[in-house]
This record gives C-alpha cells, sequence and structure tokens, in this order.
DNA sequence: CACATCACG
DNA sequence: ACGTACGTGATGTGC
C-alpha cells in the first residue's frame, strides 16, 4: 500500500526549535529549528519509510476560521526573533531538497493536513501526519496516523495515534475530540473555550455526552452548580470554539500526489543551501538516510538468467561502495530504471527508489571514482550517472567499431561469439532496454574489454580510440544532453502553410491524369505516367517505372503535371519529415534532444538520429525557412562555422599534387581554378558552364570517380565525361598517381586507411563480380578523404569543448554537421567563441595547405548560415 | 520488412 | 557486357 508522510511544518519547527540549544552559522543567522526540524522529519522518514511527503505551511495572513473570531488579535504570544528567521529558510531548504511544501492563503497548515489526509485515505493510501501538537487527532482513523514527537534528551521518539489510541488515551472517538477541544479551549490557537473547563471536565463530558449537543440536551442532570453556570454563560462560546477547532477536510487545494513523490533530497543544489547554514551535519546524515517504501517489490529478485535486481537503500550503498574500490567494473545505465553494475564476478542491478536516484548516485556515490576503469558499453548512455570525463573510462562498442566500422551496430551476442565470452541470455540478445539487458552489457563489457584492448591496440588503433573516440563521447553526450530549442508554434504553422499547396496540387494533378490516385506511391504514379499518360523514358526498376527526381526533371519541361509531381513531392517531404516529424520530438524543455551516433557510418563520420538534425534543408528557399525554428536560448545567438572545401584540400595534401595544393594556398576558388587549368583558360575567362562542370568532376574525384556517374550529374555523355577526367588527371597527374596508388593499397591489405589510421575495410575489392569490385575501388578512393575529414572535425570538436570549458564560457557546441558546428554562444562571448573556432578547427591538423571554416553569427539557424 | 524516394554533407 | 558516383536517416507504400 502506498503511503503517505504529511508533516505539520511550523509546529515542527517549533518543536525543533525548543527541543534543539540556539545554534547559529558563521553569518549569525539562527538554524536550531531547522536542525531539529531535519532530524525529527529523518527519524519517522526511516521509521515509516513512506513513497510521498509533503510539508503543511502556514501563510502568515489570517486564516478564515480566525477572521470569525474578533478576538484573534493580540492572543498569541509573539514569537521569538530567533525562530522567526529561521521560517523563510526552512522554505529554502525544503524546496533545495525537493521536498514538496503547500501553503494556502485563508487556510492553516491543519486545513490543509487534513484535506490531503482524507483525500489520499479516500485513494487508498496509509497516512501519517506528524506534528508537534495534538490539534489534528480530530482527522485520525484506521488509515490515518498522527504522529507526535517528543524529544528527551537526544532522543526524539514518537507517540502515534490511530482512532484506537485516541479513544483509549482520550476516551472519546478523533470527531468527539473536537467538542472536548471546544469546551477545553486552547490559548495558542486562540479558542476560548468555556472558561472554567479544563482538560479533564471536557473529556469527561463529551465522553459521556458524545459532544456539544449532548452536553447542553444534559445540562440538569450535571451535578456541580459551577460547572453548570459555567457551561451556560459559555454555551455561546463553547459553539463558536467548535467551529474554530473543526479542522477543514475539504480545503481547494490543487494536490497531485505525485509532486510529492519522494526523490533525491541530497543534490548540489540541497548540499549547497545545507552548506551555507552550516548543517554539514545533515549532509552526513542524509548520505547514511535510507528512505523509500519497500512494500511494492521485494528487496531482492533475482532473474533466470541469474541478474539480481537490488531494491535496499543500504544494500545498494554497500555495493556502490565495493563497486567504486573495485580494480575493473562493468556499468551500464538505464533511464529511469537504475544502473547495472559488474565487478568480482558478480552482476546485478540496483534500482532506483526513494532517495536511491540517478542524481544521488551521480553526487554522492561515484563523486570520487579515484583510479578505478569503469567499462561500458555504448558509455555515452551511462554519461548521465558518471560525475565526470577521464582516461579511466572504457566503451566496448567504440572498440568494436574502430576494429571493424562496416557492422553499423554491435550486439552483445555478436561480440561474445566473435570474441569467444559466455553470454548469459542463451543466443539471442535479451530484449534491449530490460534490466537484464543492462546486466549483460556490464557484465559483457568487463568480459570482453581485455580481448578487444589487446585486437585495438594490435591494429594500431589505440590512440585513435583513447585520444579520439572516447574523448568525443563525451562531447557528443553533452551536445545531445544541451538540445537545440525549436519554436514550436511556428514549426506547426511552417507544417499548415504547406497544407494549402499540398491540396493545390493534388487536386491539380488528379485533374490532369484524370483520376484520383495515391501521388505518394511510386507505383501507381509509374502506372499514371509512363502507362496511362504514355510519357517517354519507360522501365528502370525492378519493380516496374523509375519516378525519381533526376528522371522526372528531364520531363518537367515538357509535361506539367511532372513539375506539379515534383513540387508535390517537395511539399509532402517537407510537411511529414520536418515539419510533423520534427514536432514529435520537441522535449518537455522545449527542444529537440538528438541522437549522435558514434558507431554507425563505415568512413568514420558521425550520424545523427531521433530525428536526424544533419539533414534539415538548406539547398531550397523553401526548405531553407525550415531553420528559422531552430533558435537559442535567450540571452544566446548562435554561431555557426563550417569548413571550406575540407575533402578538397585533403584530396591535395594527401596526394601532394603541387598545383592543387597552390591553388588552395593562394586563396582561389577552387572550382574555377581547376576549370581555368582543365579547360586551358585564363582564370578570370571561367564561364558559369565551366566552372560547374569543373565543380561536378572536383565532386567526382573525391566520391572516387567515374565517367559515368559523372555524366549523369552534369548531363553529359560518358565519352564526354571521359574525356574531363583524362584531362583532370592529365592536370592534376599527382592526385592520379594518389587514387592509384590508394586503390592499390587496399586492395593488398583489404582495408582503407585515414590519415588518422582509421581503417575501413573493402571486402568488395576482393569479389569476383566486376560492378562489386568497382564498388569497391571508388570506396577505396573515397574512404580516406572522408574519413580523414571526419577525423579531423572530431579533433576540433574535442578541441572547441575544452577550450569552452576552460575559458569558462557558458556557450557550447549543439549541433555537428560533418563539416559544420553549430554553437549556442553566450551574448558577449562572441569574440572569445570565434576565435576559439578558428584556431581549433583551422589548427586541428598542419597540412600542406591551409585549413578555412567560415563563419556565421545568427539568431536562429537560418540566420546563422 | 524491403524498396523507393529525398533531405543533408 | 556489365550498369554506378561517396556517406547517412526518415517517410510512405505495399508485399
Amino acid at each position: 500500500m502506498a503511503k503517505i508522510l504529511l508533516v505539520d511544518g511550523y509546529s515542527i519547527l517549533n518543536r525543533g526549535f525548543y527541543g534543539v540549544p540556539l545554534l547559529s552559522n558563521d553569518a549569525g543567522i539562527y538554524t536550531n529549528a531547522i536542525f531539529g526540524f531535519l532530524n525529527i522529519l529523518f527519524k519517522v522518514l526511516e521509521e515509516e519509510r513512506p513513497d510521498y511527503l509533503t510539508v503543511a505551511l502556514d501563510t502568515h495572513a489570517p486564516t478564515f476560521r480566525h477572521k470569525i473570531f474578533e478576538a484573534y488579535k493580540g492572543t498569541r504570544s509573539p514569537m521569538p526573533d530567533e525562530l522567526k528567521m529561521q521560517l523563510p529558510i526552512i522554505r529554502e531548504v525544503l524546496s533545495a531538497m525537493g521536498i514538496l511544501s503547500l501553503e494556502k492563503e485563508g487556510y492553516e497548515a491543519d486545513d490543509i493536513l487534513g484535506t490531503l489526509a482524507k483525500r489520499c485515505e479516500k485513494e487508498g493510501m496509509d497516512v501519517t501526519i506528524l506534528s508537534g501538537d495534538r490539534d489534528l487527532l480530530q482527522i485520525a482513523s484506521d488509515n490515518i496516523k498522527i504522529s507526535i514527537p517528543s524529544t528527551r534528551g537526544n532522543k526524539t521518539e514518537t507517540v502515534s495515534y490511530r482512532t484506537a489510541e485516541v479513544k483509549e488515551k482520550y476516551s472519546v472517538t478523533p470527531l468527539e475530540f473536537i467538542d472536548v477541544k471546544a469546551l477545553q479551549g486552547d490559548t495558542s490557537d486562540n479558542i476560548p473555550g468555556v472558561r472554567g473547563i479544563g482538560e479533564k471536565t471536557a473529556q469527561k463530558l463529551i465522553s459521556e455526552y458524545h459532544s456539544l449537543e449532548g452536553v447542553y440536551e444534559n445540562l440538569e442532570a450535571l451535578s456541580g452548580k459551577a460547572l453548570k453556570q459555567n457551561l451556560t454563560e459559555g454555551k455561546e462560546s463553547a459553539f463558536l470554539s467548535r467551529t474554530l477547532a473543526t479542522i477543514e477536510t475539504d480545503a481547494p487545494i490543487e494536490f497531485d500526489v505525485e509532486m510529492a513523490r519522494i526523490g533525491s533530497f541530497l543534490n548540489p543544489a540541497s548540499k549547497d543551501v545545507l552548506l551555507k547554514y552550516s548543517l554539514k551535519s545533515i549532509i552526513e546524515r542524509l548520505e547514511k538516510l535510507s528512505v523509500g517504501s519497500k512494500d511494492a517489490t521485494p528487496e531482492v529478485s533475482i532473474y533466470k538468467t541469474g541478474f539480481s535486481v537490488i531494491e535496499d537503500f543500504n544494500e545498494s550503498l554497500a555495493i556502490m561502495e565495493a563497486f567504486k574500490k573495485a580494480e575493473k567494473a562493468g556499468i551500464f545505465f538505464l533511464k529511469g530504471e537504475g544502473l547495472a553494475l559488474s565487478f568480482g564476478g558478480n552482476t546485478c542491478f540496483l534500482r532506483f527508489f526513494g532517495m536511491f536516484t540517478e542524481d544521488y548516485v551521480r553526487d554522492f556515490c561515484l563523486n570520487d571514482t579515484g583510479s578505478h576503469r569503469f567499462l561500458s558499453y555504448r558509455i555515452k548512455n551511462t554519461y548521465p550517472v558518471l560525475p565526470g570525463y577521464s582516461d579511466e573510462l572504457e566503451d566496448i562498442e567504440l572498440l568494436a567499431y574502430l576494429l571493424n566500422p562496416l557492422k553499423g551496430d554491435y550486439p552483445l551476442t555478436d561480440l561474445c561469439e566473435e570474441y569467444g565470452q559466455r553470454y548469459r541470455g542463451s543466443k539471442k540478445d535479451l530484449p534491449e532496454g530490460t534490466l537484464e539487458y543492462a546486466c549483460a552489457a556490464a557484465e559483457e563489457s568487463v568480459l570482453l574489454y581485455d580481448p578487444l584492448i589487446e585486437k585495438v591496440k594490435e591494429k594500431n588503433l589505440y590512440k585513435l580510440y583513447r585520444e579520439m573516440e572516447m574523448p568525443l563521447s563525451h562531447v557528443l553526450f553533452s551536445m545531445e544532453k544541451a538540445g537545440i530549442s525549436v519554436n514550436r508554434d511556428e514549426l506547426f504553422s511552417y507544417g499548415q502553410n504547406l497544407v494549402e499547396g499540398i491540396s493545390k496540387l493534388e487536386t491539380e494533378i488528379y485533374s490532369e491524369a484524370g483520376e484520383r490516385f495515391n501521388i505518394n506511391s511510386p507505383k501507381q504514379l509509374g502506372e499514371i505516367l509512363f502507362g496511362k499518360l504514355n510519357l517517354p523514358g519507360g522501365k528502370k526498376t525492378k519493380s516496374g517505372y523509375s519516378t525519381a527526381a533526376d528522371v522526372l526533371e528531364k520531363l518537367s519541361a515538357d509535361y506539367p503535371i511532372v513539375d506539379k509531381i515534383l513540387e508535390f513531392r517537395t511539399l509532402s517531404k517537407l510537411k511529414s519529415t520536418y515539419a510533423d516529424g520534427l514536432l514529435n520530438f520537441i522535449a518537455e524543455d522545449g527542444k529537440i534532444h538528438t541522437s549522435f551516433n558514434q558507431t554507425v557510418t563505415a568512413t568514420g563520420r558521425i550520424s545523427s538520429s531521433d530525428p536526424n538534425l544533419q539533414n534539415i534543408p538548406i539547398r531550397t528557399e523553401l526548405g531553407r525557412l525550415l531553420r528559422k525554428v531552430f533558435y537559442p536560448e535567450p540571452g544566446y545567438v548562435f554561431i555557426d562555422a563550417d569548413y571550406s572545401q575540407i575533402e578538397l584540400r585533403l584530396m591535395a595534401h594527401m596526394s601532394g599534387d603541387e598545383d592543387l595544393i597552390r591553388a588552395f594556398r593562394e586563396g582561389k576558388d577552387i572550382h574555377r581554378s581547376t576549370a581555368s587549368r582543365v579547360f586551358n583558360k585564363p582564370y578570370e575567362s571561367v564561364t558559369d558552364m565551366d566552372r560547374r562542370r569543373a565543380k561536378a568532376v572536383n565532386f567526382g574525384i573525391i566520391y572516387g570517380i567515374s565517367a559515368f556517374g559523372l555524366s549523369k550529374d552534369v548531363d553529359m555523355s560518358v565519352s564526354e565525361a571521359k574525356k574531363y577526367i583524362e584531362g583532370y588527371f592529365g592536370t592534376y597527374p599527382k592526385v592520379k598517381e594518389y587514387l592509384d596508388k590508394t586503390v592499390a593499397a587496399a586492395k593488398e591489405k583489404g582495408y582503407s586507411e585515414t590519415l588518422y589510421g582509421r581503417i575501413r575495410p573493402i571486402p568488395e575489392l576482393k569479389e569476383s563480380n566486376f560492378m562489386t569490385r568497382q564498388f569497391g575501388e571508388r570506396v577505396a578512393m573515397n574512404a580516406p578523404i572522408q574519413g580523414t575529414a571526419a577525423d579531423i572535425m572530431k579533433i576540433a570538436m574535442i578541441k572547441i569543448h575544452n577550450a569552452l570549458n576552460k575559458a569558462g564560457l557558458a556557450s557550447r557546441l549543439l549541433i555537428q554537421v560533418h563539416d559544420e558546428v553549430l554553437i549556442e554562444t553566450k551574448i558577449g562571448e562572441e569574440e572569445k567563441v570565434i576565435e576559439i573556432l578558428k584556431k581549433e578547427m583551422e589548427g586541428a591538423v598542419e597540412l600542406s595547405v591551409p585549413l578555412e571554416i567560415d563563419i556565421h553569427k545568427g539568431e536562429t539557424w537560418f540566420d546563422a548560415k
């Protein structure tokens, strides 16, 4: 049964004040009441182990009940200043500790407690009210327990009352207790009662007659003249007192029990606050505090796989301690669930519960991890519980990726099979995201680390791993966590604006086709265009006609329907993938947090998914407008930096071609320069057409040249394209030489290599199929270029991240798009950020050609490009 | 689940 | 004679 602890804030604070000698911190602020309050609270938390906790406070305005009693003012004894000054502090402390506190103008804390208690009881919860006085006894029931602390010496004991205990002690029911108070009065609560009637008499009368009405109906039967007279004179006061004494149980309080769920009391904020008030001993106590219900699940459960799940605070802490001391241990964090640890041959899952939370683990369990190796699988996802980055962290997935980047994914079962380790989940991989999977990941991180690291060292990939991929994983984590702000309304209306165009084109297409069909179906579209309408350019794919853009573009001039189809495609792409698609990814913080994948691409590039922020439109005007919905946080601007022609510069460097190198050193427009040399024209006389063709050739060179590909791109004949390529190689013979050499080396070694030793196996080179082998050759030419560019950007990102941190700047890396980075820049830090970008990107590596970047600043991503 | 298409570098 | 440019990820269709 779920359990809630409701605390009468000021009454416990009062208890604390009088129970603890006056203490003040260095600043002369008294904190003894806070100290006493927290100690009583923790004591009860440990005893009761509730799931939920709420503290009720009084506002300082007069309450409804007291307003009707005119003598309100002046009767309450003044609060000592030393206590009064602690009232705001308790709010600060509770808030920092993440404890829900409630107050409502016009209501006393009692009313809040009574209301919440009854409401929670109705929902089937077990309720404990912690209060310093007995007013709350009227709320007691079988499910509502009133706990009243009493401090004797150093010890705090609590006395608890449910219905039975109230009856036993006071001989009245909880409800009758109101009437007792109505007769007896309560000076501290400004309840007058009946003059001359004290506790004993009041109890006796109500236990006999059960109510004020009962007492007055039987007035004649009472013995004692004075008593009768007192009662008669005090009748009006008695009934008024009852109103005053009755605690409201239906106050209009907004309360969702989940707001009250107990989390981690100890976090950076609460630690700061507690230190500020010299309450260090509270921090120590919190570190040992064990709270949280154990009702719901057993402390330890064991899966068939043999992994155990721990849900006991003390045991979790003990395991964490042992874990920290282990020389080598596996760790795998499962968001919202807990974490799997594996060391000393044992693997278990510590489930988050109570105050054993993500924050708690990071800030207090793993704060000082010394020099122990923590091994993980995709450690980026475990960084949330790790306090910082160190060279002692390891990631077996990155190791496996470096050894063979072709796979794209690295399931634990595969790795186990490849490196001869047992896998507890039998042959099939355990379902991802489960506690068992997490355990297996932690365990296999330990088992697979040695064989993997050995292989990595053997293949000279260690430096790449240690100095590039591991530090980068931390940078990527930081980027993912930061996220990029998106204006939801603007994104939505961007999508709405597309709808009109889409439906207009739709009807036009239907009318020109003479029938309705699914334009998004290439199959149906092909039938209409090439079957029914008989357009030229028939079959192409195995499943029928090709309706790809390059095919349709050739027809668009002659057939208006084709142009409309192309526009329809553009618009529906923007709508479904970008407008609608991105809306689904806006998190509660108003940001999109993409995943930057580090083990996906064959070349060493990073990829982005869920959503992909590396393919946000830019090439067309309409698409580009989408970038206006990406904006920096208030007080920040975007600064975007992109490498200029990095791949061609690398081609110049790696081939060593003097003419190409010179062109870059002289700062020439590289496509124009290429055109000038290849077509034998003065630089100034190069036409746009010349330049466009040269640009296409340059791209071809990077992609692994083929005449057919080039001919398709620039719409010329294959033989013409061949001539262009020959012309290019004639002009830049070292490039030709380099490409030939690169392919030959790849054929011999079976893989290509970047400047930094990153390898890409190319099994296609050994295939008998000519086509496949050709493909392998293009890959062999492209991978070192694309891969080296990726390496350089990775180096730059690490340096940028570290430089920003080291300079103490608030600006941060948000997005990487292969040759571009986007920095959310704090206003005022622009110059420093630009300086860092220039230094770290252009200076990431020394080549025979300069590396240059273009920098743009803007209020949105649109403006920053 | 494969395929076609198209968004980016 | 073959029939392609390199690297990604998301969407919608249709088997």
